[in-house]
DNA sequence: TTGAAAGCGCTAACAA
DNA sequence: TTGTTAGCGCTTTCAA
């Protein structure tokens, strides 16, 4: 800046001016500065600017998701990305791989970079280590799942209404022989999906306790293994509904491997790509994280400008979506 | 800091040590200092350190993608970002929608932002426009496309190779009538593919204008509208290259709808999720986005450590996964 | 309309 | 082993 000032023959004010667009300079002088600038291709500091600036924004946020690969977290992270790039914020994000130790340290990471705010996946046990930084007005929304020992804001979706409607569905299509395969029990969000399918079963006077309910199958394989376990018992279930993506894969092969897609129903959590392309396809409850993305965005936008209304959790409803998988009946 | 060392009764310059890790401190200082640093909840502010530090790095690099929610992309994210976390470098990640002018503008926020490299998929025309930064010795690595305009490090695919490899495997399996759906000719990747399996037709004998080229299929439907046209002309190819994911899925509809996915082969360039559960499972010339991504940052992290070499293109291979379609024989 | 001086939080250089 | 001073690139404040 200081080389620009002196190439334009103007105090470093009047540059700083110039480069932020401020008033108070004369267009002869702007356009002096603005061409010394260019020809020494020279950009802001932001990071210096910020430094001295009131309110000390650094204009970036950091982004904590179980994988920057796994398609429900990348739609979410670009509907963020998109919401934020009008105000000129720019995202950091990051993989937690369910890693407690890795939150902790991206976070800290992400705070000694100053960045406004946060939107992050809680993976440990507890999110009380960042009630300082919170008290201290550090904008922080959860996503997908609700924070533990903190009260703050929170966008997730409606797993257990979602599962419900999945086991409502499933009833009314005349299955009273469902089963449940579903994740490692501590994610909330698998207890929740497991919560609203069973208690929504109860409320149908299908006893619960009869139903057979797989957890903990944290991958494909193991999915494919309890799919094919819970098919080959004694009486096995007519219609299944699995609480994730890759548990609905590990099915749908473990069904296929038994020739049994068109005879057992299958209702899964959450939206894949192809799922129409499927034989037959997979009816699912789709979440919408692009709607996550952008609430939660707004929600950290809001809370960056100064809103101090008490800590929410928003809940962004999910929707069946009917592809024949889950409108078999059950085999004769 | 003053507040720390204020309160650990010591120089600001001992905290700053102590933060930094830097040898010539007494144990005792030690803990004095990190007491009081916890008491604060301090932590050391990166942009400040970085201002006035030698080299002055922030620790972080800028990303530039197609969108972050593509699954090749955002493969490529995830190995980038676990080949600098090591080094506790933190990714900003952009998305660029096929938009030059996005380009300019996010190549100028993360200079702004003195990120410490660049990684990009090349969009505009051209990219002489950061030859200023480049020249300036900021690292740059352009991933999936090479630059115009401008020498400087990329990663590609084996795109030309790759292609040619479909037209071989098509071949050995009898297929002469065959033809080619691509997408935008303005994308590089897409020129070099058709080019790669025309020229290895050629090769073998098979007239080139005699192929089907169609092209610009940017999107799902598109494709499928392609490859209905296709198959309801005279004479329909018995095998079908299907250049990029999406024009594969449309393809992939369109044989679906005519009955034929059995009597026509098919063979996409880029895996997917699922292919293997198609029926027939989708023989597809497979990328190794998780390879880029690592190979990236590895060049990335070479250049930030002063490597000097000249620019170079790193071509990471293509694989031909076989499941099915692409070993159809051409119908009788 | 313009600019000089102070200072943001930190580290380099040097002194004690 | 510790602390002091200057200054990184910028914005704030205030004066001209």
């Amino acid at each position: 800046m200081r080389h620009v000032a002196a190439l334009a023959g103007v105090g470093i004010k009047t540059v700083s001016r110039v480069m932020n667009d401020e008033p108070g300079v004369s267009e002869a002088t702007r356009q002096r500065v603005l061409g010394a600038s260019q020809q020494l291709n020279y950009q802001l500091d932001m990071a210096a600017g910020s430094l001295r600036r009131a309110g000390r924004q650094t204009l970036s946020i950091g982004l904590l998701l179980p994988s920057v690969a796994n398609p429900f977290s990348s739609e979410i992270h670009r509907a963020l990305e998109d919401a934020l790039a009008a105000r000129g914020i720019a995202v950091f994000a990051a993989s937690l791989d369910d890693d407690p130790e890795r939150e902790k340290s991206l976070v800290a990471a992400f705070l000694g970079r100053r960045v406004d705010g946060l939107v992050l996946t809680p993976i440990a046990k507890s999110q009380a280590y960042v009630i300082p930084e919170h008290s201290r007005d550090l904008p922080m929304v959860f996503i997908d799942r609700e924070p533990v020992g903190i009260e703050a804001d929170a966008v997730v979706t409606d797993n257990a209404v979602g599962a419900a409607r999945a086991a409502t569905h499933l009833m009314a299509h005349g299955h009273t022989k469902l089963a449940y395969l579903g994740d490692r029990t501590d994610i909330q969000t698998a207890r929740e999906r497991r919560r609203g399918f069973l208690e929504e079963l109860g409320r149908a006077g299908i006893p619960t306790s009869s139903v057979p309910v797989r957890e903990g199958l944290h991958n494909e394989e193991l999915a494919r293994q309890a799919a094919l376990e819970l098919m080959n018992a004694e009486n096995p279930p007519t219609a299944i509904f699995s609480s994730q993506n890759l548990i609905t894969f590990g099915a749908m092969r473990a069904l296929k491997e038994l020739g049994a897609s068109r005879g057992t129903a299958l209702v899964g959590f959450d939206d894949f790509t192809l799922a129409d392309m499927m034989d037959p396809g997979i009816t699912v409850i789709a979440q919408h994280p692009d709607r996550i993305g952008k609430l939660a965005a707004e929600r950290l936008l809001a809370r960056i400008d100064g809103d101090d209304q008490p800590a929410q959790t928003y809940i962004v409803p999910s929707e069946l979506i009917q592809r024949g998988s889950g409108e078999l009946p059950p085999a004769a």
